[in-house]
DNA sequence: TCTATTTGACCCCT
DNA sequence: AGGGGTCAAATAGA
């Protein structure tokens, strides 16, 4: 990942974005058809090298969406008419202090800490309202603070990946007291730790019972701007289960996890319609619409972005 | 002993 | 000034 954020410019990352995107889309239509005539098609890829090639094609896109080389990422954003609130660097060498004193047992001085506090809201983040506050993820827990006006206390997650892979997700999670049984679960940045790539593949997997379930409910707040827009997802997009129970190989936040590129489109589609990139992408558009299989939030969510 | 959680304090931002 | 995000020592648990 770290190769891909060379100085590349924004003409370069923007073709690669596209390459990218579009080449997802047909490896995701591809496995539609394969679904559909699950026997023989085309003999060339199996379902898991597709959903594997349609993953990669994510990653990539991620990757030049997030990489370290921070005023192209702010172009890019700004491109995707996506307001990154960048007035302040996402990534500064003091942003993530904790990780510069992993190792040193002596505390700071506060003179050292001082000025080097950099709030994470500046990242991309999204909201997901769910019955458990549970996900595929593994997260640590770093702080809890009782919140003004909110009976719930709210609790602070990091990914446990942070120091070994430079993980920089977080996730801060508050049970809503106007809805019972509900939390309200706000992601800060992207997972770029290898775990997220280890357990794709059982988003897959969904059980009967997930898409059955009468009291599932789930929707999106997209913060980017300030604009609080709900989305509130379709039948189909009701895959996951949000139970707590043992098998959690399906979770939500693989939907959200992945859809946020298409979170930007949903929430921000018209704006797109203006800048040079949605253009480009519209002229990649293939042909044949195809609908992305449903049971994968993440396809359909793709499938979104550019039909 | 190691890892995760709790919790009070610090500090940034509005 | 105060709310909210983060740190890190203390504590709990495996």
């Amino acid at each position: 990942m770290g190769t891909l954020c060379s100085n590349e410019n924004l003409t370069t990352k923007r073709n690669r974005l596209i390459t990218e995107l579009v080449q997802g889309k047909e490896y995701a239509s591809q496995l539609k058809s394969m679904l559909q005539k699950p026997v023989g098609v085309n003999g060339s890829l199996s379902t898991e090298e597709l959903a594997g090639k349609i993953i990669r094609s994510f990653s990539e896109t991620l990757s030049v969406l997030t990489c370290s080389d921070q005023s192209g990422f702010d172009e890019v954003c700004q491109n995707l008419t996506i307001s990154c609130e960048n007035d302040s660097p996402l990534a500064t060498s003091c942003n993530d202090r904790r990780s510069e004193d992993s190792g040193h047992s002596s505390k700071r001085s506060m003179a050292n800490r001082r000025g080097c506090y950099k709030r994470r809201k500046t990242d991309e983040t999204w909201t997901v309202l769910s019955h458990t506050s549970e996900d595929s993820h593994a997260w640590r827990k770093y702080g809890q603070k009782e919140i003004l006006n909110s009976k719930y206390p709210r609790s602070y997650f990091r990914c446990t990946r942070k120091f070994d892979q430079g993980c920089k997700a977080i996730k801060q999670v508050q049970r809503i007291e106007d809805i019972p049984e509900t939390y309200q679960t706000t992601y800060i940045g992207h997972h770029t730790c290898n775990s997220m790539f280890l357990k794709t593949p059982q988003m897959l997997t969904v059980t009967d019972s997930s898409f059955s379930d009468p009291c599932w409910e789930s929707f999106l707040v997209n913060e980017h701007s300030n604009h609080h827009s709900i989305k509130i997802p379709s039948e189909q997009e009701q895959p996951f289960t949000l139970s707590s129970s043992s098998n959690q190989t399906i979770k939500q936040e693989y939907s959200k996890e992945d859809q946020t590129p298409s979170d930007l489109t949903d929430n921000n589609f018209s704006s797109l319609d203006n800048n040079d990139l949605w253009s480009d992408l519209k002229g990649f558009e293939l042909s044949e619409k195809r609908a992305i299989p449903s049971f994968n939030n993440d396809f359909h969510f793709f499938e979104s972005t550019f039909l």
